[in-house]
DNA sequence: AACTATTTATAAAC
DNA sequence: TGTTTATAAATAGTT
Protein backbone atom coordinates (compact mmCIF):
# COMPACT_ATOMS: atom_id res chain seq x y z
CA UNK A 1 0.00 0.00 0.00
CA UNK A 2 2.52 2.83 -1.27
CA UNK A 3 3.54 4.47 -4.38
CA UNK A 4 5.12 0.72 -5.20
CA UNK A 5 5.07 -2.85 -3.30
CA UNK A 6 8.21 -3.60 -1.03
CA UNK A 7 8.85 -7.39 0.04
CA UNK A 8 8.88 -7.70 3.90
CA UNK A 9 12.32 -8.17 5.15
CA UNK A 10 14.50 -5.62 6.32
CA UNK A 11 14.95 -2.25 5.18
CA UNK A 12 18.36 -1.54 5.06
CA UNK A 13 18.29 2.33 4.45
CA UNK A 14 19.02 3.35 7.92
CA UNK A 15 16.39 6.52 7.39
CA UNK A 16 14.01 4.84 5.31
CA UNK A 17 13.75 2.17 8.17
CA UNK A 18 13.23 4.76 10.73
CA UNK A 19 10.48 6.63 8.27
CA UNK A 20 8.83 3.67 7.97
CA UNK A 21 9.16 2.30 11.47
CA UNK A 22 7.77 5.74 12.31
CA UNK A 23 4.77 5.34 10.12
CA UNK A 24 3.98 1.55 10.61
CA UNK A 25 4.08 2.14 14.19
CA UNK A 26 1.30 4.61 14.42
CA UNK A 27 -0.37 2.55 12.32
CA UNK A 28 -0.41 -0.76 14.30
CA UNK A 29 -1.62 1.37 17.52
CA UNK A 30 -4.31 3.00 15.45
CA UNK A 31 -5.28 -0.89 14.56
CA UNK A 32 -4.95 -1.76 18.23
CA UNK A 33 -7.04 1.29 19.67
CA UNK A 34 -9.89 0.26 17.01
CA UNK A 35 -10.14 -3.79 17.59
CA UNK A 36 -10.42 -2.59 21.67
CA UNK A 37 -12.90 -0.24 20.84
CA UNK A 38 -14.85 -2.03 17.79
CA UNK A 39 -14.43 -5.70 19.57
CA UNK A 40 -13.81 -5.49 23.33
CA UNK A 41 -10.89 -6.93 22.89
CA UNK A 42 -8.08 -6.49 25.84
CA UNK A 43 -4.66 -5.63 23.81
CA UNK A 44 -1.26 -5.12 25.28
CA UNK A 45 1.04 -3.78 22.53
CA UNK A 46 4.68 -2.79 23.15
CA UNK A 47 7.32 -2.23 20.48
CA UNK A 48 10.86 -1.33 20.85
CA UNK A 49 12.41 0.73 17.80
CA UNK A 50 16.21 -1.06 16.87
CA UNK A 51 17.18 2.58 19.11
CA UNK A 52 15.87 1.14 21.79
CA UNK A 53 12.73 3.91 21.74
CA UNK A 54 9.44 2.20 23.28
CA UNK A 55 5.77 3.06 22.35
CA UNK A 56 3.18 1.16 24.37
CA UNK A 57 -0.04 0.56 23.99
CA UNK A 58 -2.38 -1.21 26.59
CA UNK A 59 -6.07 -1.13 26.39
CA UNK A 60 -7.43 1.60 28.32
CA UNK A 61 -9.17 0.47 31.96
CA UNK A 62 -7.17 -2.34 32.20
CA UNK A 63 -3.66 -2.73 33.94
CA UNK A 64 -0.76 -4.23 31.45
CA UNK A 65 -0.15 -6.32 35.32
CA UNK A 66 -3.34 -7.79 34.28
CA UNK A 67 -3.42 -9.32 30.95
CA UNK A 68 -0.11 -10.50 31.83
CA UNK A 69 -1.44 -12.02 34.90
CA UNK A 70 -4.14 -13.56 32.28
CA UNK A 71 -1.26 -13.91 29.73
CA UNK A 72 0.17 -16.63 32.07
CA UNK A 73 -2.97 -18.26 33.15
CA UNK A 74 -4.09 -18.73 29.88
CA UNK A 75 -0.79 -19.87 27.96
CA UNK A 76 0.89 -21.27 30.92
CA UNK A 77 3.85 -19.63 30.70
CA UNK A 78 5.72 -18.47 33.07
CA UNK A 79 6.99 -14.99 33.24
CA UNK A 80 7.95 -13.42 36.61
CA UNK A 81 6.93 -16.65 37.80
CA UNK A 82 10.26 -18.02 37.42
CA UNK A 83 11.52 -14.96 39.53
CA UNK A 84 9.03 -15.60 42.18
CA UNK A 85 10.26 -18.95 42.04
CA UNK A 86 13.82 -17.54 43.07
CA UNK A 87 12.75 -15.19 45.71
CA UNK A 88 10.52 -18.14 47.13
CA UNK A 89 13.89 -20.18 47.17
CA UNK A 90 15.21 -17.12 48.94
CA UNK A 91 12.90 -16.87 51.71
CA UNK A 92 13.12 -20.61 52.09
CA UNK A 93 17.04 -20.63 52.47
CA UNK A 94 16.51 -17.82 55.48
CA UNK A 95 13.80 -19.45 56.94
CA UNK A 96 15.97 -22.29 57.42
CA UNK A 97 19.17 -19.84 59.05
CA UNK A 98 16.51 -18.54 61.09
CA UNK A 99 15.68 -22.21 62.07
CA UNK A 100 18.93 -23.33 63.13
CA UNK A 101 19.56 -20.20 64.78
CA UNK A 102 16.37 -20.38 67.07
CA UNK A 103 17.93 -23.41 67.98
CA UNK A 104 21.17 -22.47 68.56
CA UNK A 105 19.38 -19.46 70.73
CA UNK A 106 17.18 -21.84 72.96
CA UNK A 107 19.85 -24.26 73.51
CA UNK A 108 22.47 -21.43 74.53
CA UNK A 109 19.88 -19.97 76.64
CA UNK A 110 20.23 -22.60 78.57
CA UNK A 111 17.69 -25.57 78.19
CA UNK A 112 20.27 -29.09 78.47
CA UNK A 113 20.55 -30.95 75.38
CA UNK A 114 20.58 -34.43 76.22
CA UNK A 115 16.90 -33.79 77.72
CA UNK A 116 15.49 -32.64 74.62
CA UNK A 117 13.38 -34.97 73.10
CA UNK A 118 14.50 -37.01 69.77
CA UNK A 119 13.22 -34.48 67.56
CA UNK A 120 14.76 -31.42 68.75
CA UNK A 121 18.42 -33.80 68.90
CA UNK A 122 17.92 -34.18 65.32
CA UNK A 123 17.14 -30.47 64.93
CA UNK A 124 20.28 -29.82 67.02
CA UNK A 125 22.63 -32.79 64.56
CA UNK A 126 21.32 -30.03 61.66
CA UNK A 127 22.40 -27.30 63.23
CA UNK A 128 26.00 -28.33 63.83
CA UNK A 129 26.23 -29.40 60.60
CA UNK A 130 24.48 -25.82 59.87
CA UNK A 131 27.80 -24.36 61.22
CA UNK A 132 27.20 -24.46 65.07
CA UNK A 133 30.28 -23.06 66.33
CA UNK A 134 32.88 -25.21 68.99
CA UNK A 135 31.97 -22.25 71.28
CA UNK A 136 28.55 -23.37 71.17
CA UNK A 137 29.11 -26.89 72.08
CA UNK A 138 31.33 -25.64 75.03
CA UNK A 139 28.85 -23.56 75.90
CA UNK A 140 26.59 -26.49 76.44
CA UNK A 141 29.32 -28.23 77.81
CA UNK A 142 29.40 -25.74 80.44
CA UNK A 143 25.96 -25.84 81.20
CA UNK A 144 26.43 -29.58 82.13
CA UNK A 145 29.16 -29.64 83.93
CA UNK A 146 27.29 -26.95 86.20
CA UNK A 147 24.41 -29.33 86.56
CA UNK A 148 27.34 -31.73 88.49
CA UNK A 149 28.41 -29.26 90.18
CA UNK A 150 25.41 -28.74 91.46
CA UNK A 151 24.55 -32.27 92.06
CA UNK A 152 27.64 -33.12 94.12
CA UNK A 153 26.79 -29.96 96.60
CA UNK A 154 23.82 -31.53 97.26
CA UNK A 155 25.36 -34.77 97.93
CA UNK A 156 28.04 -33.85 100.17
CA UNK A 157 25.58 -31.72 101.93
CA UNK A 158 23.19 -34.83 102.58
CA UNK A 159 26.51 -37.00 103.33
CA UNK A 160 27.60 -34.57 105.96
CA UNK A 161 24.45 -34.68 107.32
CA UNK A 162 24.62 -38.19 107.43
CA UNK A 163 27.78 -38.18 109.29
CA UNK A 164 26.08 -35.82 111.24
CA UNK A 165 23.63 -37.51 112.78
CA UNK A 166 25.81 -40.58 112.83
CA UNK A 167 27.90 -38.94 115.06
CA UNK A 168 25.18 -37.87 117.15
CA UNK A 169 23.43 -41.10 117.28
CA UNK A 170 26.82 -42.85 118.12
CA UNK A 171 27.54 -40.45 121.29
CA UNK A 172 23.70 -40.76 122.16
CA UNK A 173 24.14 -44.18 122.49
CA UNK A 174 27.72 -43.90 124.37
CA UNK A 175 25.82 -41.04 127.11
CA UNK A 176 23.18 -43.67 127.17
CA UNK A 177 25.37 -46.78 127.62
CA UNK A 178 23.58 -48.94 125.43
CA UNK A 179 25.00 -52.19 124.86
CA UNK A 180 28.29 -52.82 123.51
CA UNK A 181 27.25 -55.62 120.97
CA UNK A 182 24.97 -52.89 119.81
CA UNK A 183 27.47 -50.31 119.08
CA UNK A 184 29.81 -52.83 117.28
CA UNK A 185 27.33 -53.78 115.33
CA UNK A 186 26.73 -50.44 114.33
CA UNK A 187 30.22 -50.03 113.09
CA UNK A 188 30.32 -52.60 110.87
CA UNK A 189 27.39 -51.26 108.98
CA UNK A 190 29.85 -47.84 108.81
CA UNK A 191 32.71 -49.40 106.74
CA UNK A 192 33.45 -45.57 105.19
CA UNK A 193 35.71 -43.29 106.07
CA UNK A 194 32.22 -40.08 106.21
CA UNK A 195 34.68 -37.37 106.67
CA UNK A 196 33.79 -36.45 102.94
CA UNK A 197 35.44 -33.39 101.10
CA UNK A 198 35.37 -32.22 97.98
CA UNK A 199 36.62 -34.95 95.66
CA UNK A 200 37.60 -31.98 92.85
CA UNK A 201 38.06 -29.19 94.82
CA UNK A 202 38.98 -26.89 91.93
CA UNK A 203 36.81 -27.67 89.21
CA UNK A 204 36.84 -24.80 87.44
CA UNK A 205 40.38 -24.41 86.60
CA UNK A 206 40.11 -27.72 85.18
CA UNK A 207 38.56 -25.87 82.33
CA UNK B 1 -11.46 0.31 4.18
CA UNK B 2 -14.09 -1.91 3.10
CA UNK B 3 -17.87 -1.75 2.18
CA UNK B 4 -19.00 1.06 3.74
CA UNK B 5 -17.23 3.14 6.12
CA UNK B 6 -17.51 2.49 9.62
CA UNK B 7 -17.48 4.72 13.00
CA UNK B 8 -15.49 3.71 15.34
CA UNK B 9 -17.66 2.35 18.11
CA UNK B 10 -18.07 -0.72 19.66
CA UNK B 11 -20.08 -3.15 17.17
CA UNK B 12 -23.01 -4.33 19.29
CA UNK B 13 -23.75 -7.07 17.04
CA UNK B 14 -22.05 -10.13 18.66
CA UNK B 15 -21.69 -12.23 15.21
CA UNK B 16 -20.26 -9.38 13.15
CA UNK B 17 -18.23 -8.28 16.01
CA UNK B 18 -16.68 -12.03 16.31
CA UNK B 19 -15.84 -11.74 12.52
CA UNK B 20 -14.40 -8.32 12.55
CA UNK B 21 -12.67 -9.03 15.72
CA UNK B 22 -10.71 -12.53 13.94
CA UNK B 23 -10.28 -10.07 10.93
CA UNK B 24 -8.94 -7.64 12.46
CA UNK B 25 -6.94 -9.55 14.56
CA UNK B 26 -4.80 -11.56 11.90
CA UNK B 27 -4.37 -7.91 10.52
CA UNK B 28 -2.62 -6.86 13.26
CA UNK B 29 -0.51 -9.68 13.95
CA UNK B 30 0.55 -9.10 10.40
CA UNK B 31 1.33 -5.97 11.12
CA UNK B 32 2.89 -6.70 13.86
CA UNK B 33 5.53 -9.60 12.00
CA UNK B 34 6.09 -6.86 9.08
CA UNK B 35 7.54 -4.40 11.58
CA UNK B 36 9.61 -6.53 13.21
CA UNK B 37 10.99 -7.60 9.93
CA UNK B 38 11.19 -4.36 7.90
CA UNK B 39 12.37 -2.06 10.69
CA UNK B 40 14.43 -4.28 13.14
CA UNK B 41 12.15 -3.86 15.74
CA UNK B 42 11.02 -5.69 18.95
CA UNK B 43 7.43 -6.20 19.66
CA UNK B 44 4.94 -7.80 22.05
CA UNK B 45 1.97 -8.18 21.15
CA UNK B 46 -1.16 -10.01 23.06
CA UNK B 47 -4.59 -9.67 22.73
CA UNK B 48 -7.58 -11.25 24.41
CA UNK B 49 -10.94 -11.40 22.56
CA UNK B 50 -14.03 -10.59 25.05
CA UNK B 51 -14.49 -14.51 24.91
CA UNK B 52 -11.42 -15.14 26.71
CA UNK B 53 -9.42 -16.09 24.07
CA UNK B 54 -5.84 -15.36 23.49
CA UNK B 55 -3.61 -14.50 20.24
CA UNK B 56 0.00 -13.21 20.63
CA UNK B 57 2.41 -11.91 18.74
CA UNK B 58 6.08 -11.67 19.85
CA UNK B 59 9.29 -11.04 17.90
CA UNK B 60 11.30 -13.63 16.98
CA UNK B 61 14.35 -15.19 18.95
CA UNK B 62 12.88 -12.52 21.46
CA UNK B 63 11.10 -13.64 25.03
CA UNK B 64 8.27 -11.98 26.61
CA UNK B 65 9.87 -12.17 29.64
CA UNK B 66 12.83 -10.14 27.92
CA UNK B 67 10.96 -7.30 26.61
CA UNK B 68 8.99 -6.88 29.63
CA UNK B 69 12.22 -6.55 31.54
CA UNK B 70 12.93 -4.03 28.93
CA UNK B 71 9.50 -2.27 29.34
CA UNK B 72 10.23 -2.04 33.31
CA UNK B 73 13.44 -0.87 32.67
CA UNK B 74 12.65 2.18 30.07
CA UNK B 75 9.50 2.65 31.18
CA UNK B 76 9.78 2.96 34.91
CA UNK B 77 6.59 1.01 35.82
CA UNK B 78 6.77 -1.55 38.17
CA UNK B 79 4.90 -5.16 36.76
CA UNK B 80 5.62 -7.76 38.39
CA UNK B 81 7.43 -6.13 40.65
CA UNK B 82 4.64 -4.87 42.73
CA UNK B 83 4.46 -8.59 43.36
CA UNK B 84 7.05 -9.42 44.32
CA UNK B 85 7.25 -6.43 46.67
CA UNK B 86 5.26 -8.56 49.01
CA UNK B 87 7.90 -11.22 48.49
CA UNK B 88 10.82 -9.02 49.11
CA UNK B 89 8.96 -7.61 52.28
CA UNK B 90 8.84 -11.09 53.38
CA UNK B 91 12.94 -11.82 52.89
CA UNK B 92 13.44 -8.23 54.66
CA UNK B 93 11.27 -9.29 57.44
CA UNK B 94 13.21 -12.01 57.95
CA UNK B 95 16.63 -11.14 57.57
CA UNK B 96 15.81 -8.74 60.33
CA UNK B 97 14.34 -11.42 62.79
CA UNK B 98 17.75 -13.09 61.62
CA UNK B 99 19.64 -10.02 62.52
CA UNK B 100 18.46 -9.63 65.80
CA UNK B 101 19.04 -12.93 66.40
CA UNK B 102 22.41 -13.13 65.29
CA UNK B 103 23.38 -9.92 67.38
CA UNK B 104 21.33 -11.73 70.36
CA UNK B 105 23.46 -14.95 69.59
CA UNK B 106 26.81 -12.65 69.39
CA UNK B 107 25.31 -11.45 72.74
CA UNK B 108 24.60 -14.30 74.96
CA UNK B 109 28.29 -15.94 73.81
CA UNK B 110 30.12 -13.07 74.95
CA UNK B 111 27.78 -13.07 78.31
CA UNK B 112 29.02 -16.90 78.53
CA UNK B 113 32.20 -15.93 78.36
CA UNK B 114 32.45 -12.52 80.60
CA UNK B 115 30.58 -14.22 83.09
CA UNK B 116 33.24 -17.06 83.35
CA UNK B 117 35.25 -16.69 86.60
CA UNK B 118 38.54 -14.93 86.38
CA UNK B 119 41.04 -17.56 86.67
CA UNK B 120 38.88 -20.09 83.98
CA UNK B 121 38.66 -17.61 81.95
CA UNK B 122 42.98 -17.15 81.89
CA UNK B 123 42.77 -20.75 81.56
CA UNK B 124 40.73 -20.65 78.12
CA UNK B 125 42.63 -17.82 76.99
CA UNK B 126 45.67 -19.42 77.85
CA UNK B 127 44.85 -22.75 75.86
CA UNK B 128 43.60 -20.72 73.07
CA UNK B 129 46.78 -19.00 72.91
CA UNK B 130 49.04 -21.86 72.94
CA UNK B 131 47.79 -23.42 70.07
CA UNK B 132 44.86 -25.39 71.80
CA UNK B 133 42.70 -26.18 69.32
CA UNK B 134 38.44 -26.01 70.25
CA UNK B 135 38.42 -29.84 70.16
CA UNK B 136 41.38 -30.14 73.08
CA UNK B 137 38.99 -27.40 75.10
CA UNK B 138 36.59 -30.02 74.62
CA UNK B 139 38.24 -33.01 75.39
CA UNK B 140 38.90 -31.24 78.39
CA UNK B 141 35.55 -30.26 79.42
CA UNK B 142 34.42 -34.24 78.80
CA UNK B 143 37.34 -35.45 81.03
CA UNK B 144 36.11 -32.47 83.82
CA UNK B 145 32.72 -34.12 83.61
CA UNK B 146 33.77 -37.64 83.59
CA UNK B 147 35.49 -36.71 86.79
CA UNK B 148 32.19 -34.82 88.21
CA UNK B 149 30.52 -38.10 87.13
CA UNK B 150 32.70 -40.26 89.18
CA UNK B 151 32.34 -37.73 92.19
CA UNK B 152 28.25 -38.18 91.79
CA UNK B 153 28.69 -42.11 91.28
CA UNK B 154 30.97 -42.23 94.79
CA UNK B 155 28.65 -39.21 96.65
CA UNK B 156 25.78 -42.21 95.24
CA UNK B 157 27.17 -45.09 96.76
CA UNK B 158 28.23 -43.16 100.26
CA UNK B 159 24.85 -42.08 100.30
CA UNK B 160 23.43 -44.88 99.74
CA UNK B 161 25.50 -47.33 102.04
CA UNK B 162 24.82 -44.81 104.77
CA UNK B 163 20.74 -45.15 104.49
CA UNK B 164 21.75 -48.98 104.19
CA UNK B 165 23.58 -48.57 107.20
CA UNK B 166 20.71 -46.93 109.06
CA UNK B 167 17.80 -49.05 108.40
CA UNK B 168 20.39 -51.69 109.33
CA UNK B 169 20.97 -50.06 112.71
CA UNK B 170 17.27 -49.36 112.94
CA UNK B 171 16.22 -52.47 112.68
CA UNK B 172 18.81 -53.66 114.90
CA UNK B 173 17.59 -51.86 117.79
CA UNK B 174 13.76 -53.30 116.50
CA UNK B 175 15.14 -56.73 117.43
CA UNK B 176 17.17 -56.27 120.26
CA UNK B 177 14.18 -54.26 121.53
CA UNK B 178 16.14 -50.77 122.04
CA UNK B 179 14.68 -48.45 124.46
CA UNK B 180 11.66 -46.53 123.09
CA UNK B 181 13.24 -43.15 123.84
CA UNK B 182 16.22 -43.89 121.85
CA UNK B 183 14.70 -44.97 118.54
CA UNK B 184 12.86 -41.55 118.79
CA UNK B 185 16.01 -39.95 119.04
CA UNK B 186 17.56 -41.29 116.45
CA UNK B 187 14.83 -40.69 114.04
CA UNK B 188 14.75 -36.77 115.10
CA UNK B 189 18.26 -36.63 114.16
CA UNK B 190 17.29 -38.41 110.24
CA UNK B 191 15.98 -35.34 108.93
CA UNK B 192 16.49 -36.29 105.06
CA UNK B 193 14.91 -38.69 103.11
CA UNK B 194 17.70 -40.54 102.34
CA UNK B 195 16.17 -42.48 99.42
CA UNK B 196 18.58 -40.47 96.88
CA UNK B 197 18.45 -40.96 93.52
CA UNK B 198 20.81 -39.56 90.95
CA UNK B 199 19.28 -36.03 90.04
CA UNK B 200 20.78 -36.20 86.59
CA UNK B 201 20.07 -39.37 85.85
CA UNK B 202 21.43 -39.83 82.54
CA UNK B 203 24.51 -37.56 82.92
CA UNK B 204 26.81 -39.84 80.85
CA UNK B 205 24.65 -39.13 77.71
CA UNK B 206 24.67 -35.59 77.98
CA UNK B 207 28.21 -35.30 76.27
C1' DA C 1 -15.17 -18.75 4.50
C1' DA C 2 -14.86 -16.27 -0.14
C1' DC C 3 -15.87 -12.08 -2.70
C1' DT C 4 -15.38 -7.25 -3.78
C1' DA C 5 -16.34 -2.45 -3.35
C1' DT C 6 -14.43 0.70 -0.70
C1' DT C 7 -11.71 2.58 2.88
C1' DT C 8 -7.37 2.88 4.92
C1' DA C 9 -2.47 2.58 5.26
C1' DT C 10 1.62 3.77 3.52
C1' DA C 11 5.94 4.03 0.08
C1' DA C 12 7.92 7.26 -2.40
C1' DA C 13 8.53 11.88 -3.40
C1' DC C 14 8.77 16.37 -1.86
C1' DT D 1 10.16 15.54 10.70
C1' DG D 2 5.44 16.65 7.96
C1' DT D 3 2.53 16.69 3.63
C1' DT D 4 1.13 14.84 -0.65
C1' DT D 5 -0.29 11.29 -3.67
C1' DA D 6 -0.42 7.10 -6.14
C1' DT D 7 -1.01 2.71 -4.97
C1' DA D 8 -1.04 -1.53 -2.06
C1' DA D 9 -3.39 -3.61 1.60
C1' DA D 10 -7.08 -4.24 4.74
C1' DT D 11 -11.54 -5.05 5.53
C1' DA D 12 -17.14 -4.19 5.94
C1' DG D 13 -20.77 -5.84 4.05
C1' DT D 14 -22.48 -9.27 1.13
C1' DT D 15 -22.99 -14.00 -0.48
Amino acid sequence: MGRGKIEIKRIENSSNRQVTYSKRRNGIMKKAKEITVLCDAKVSLIIFASSGKMHEYCSPSTKLIDILDQYQKTSGKKLWDAKHENLSNEIDRIKKENDSMQIELRHLKGEDITSLPYKELMALEDALENGLTCMDVLDMAKKNTKFLEEDNKQLNFIVNQQQLTYENVREHMDHHGYHRAARADFNSQMPFAFRVQPMQPNLQERM
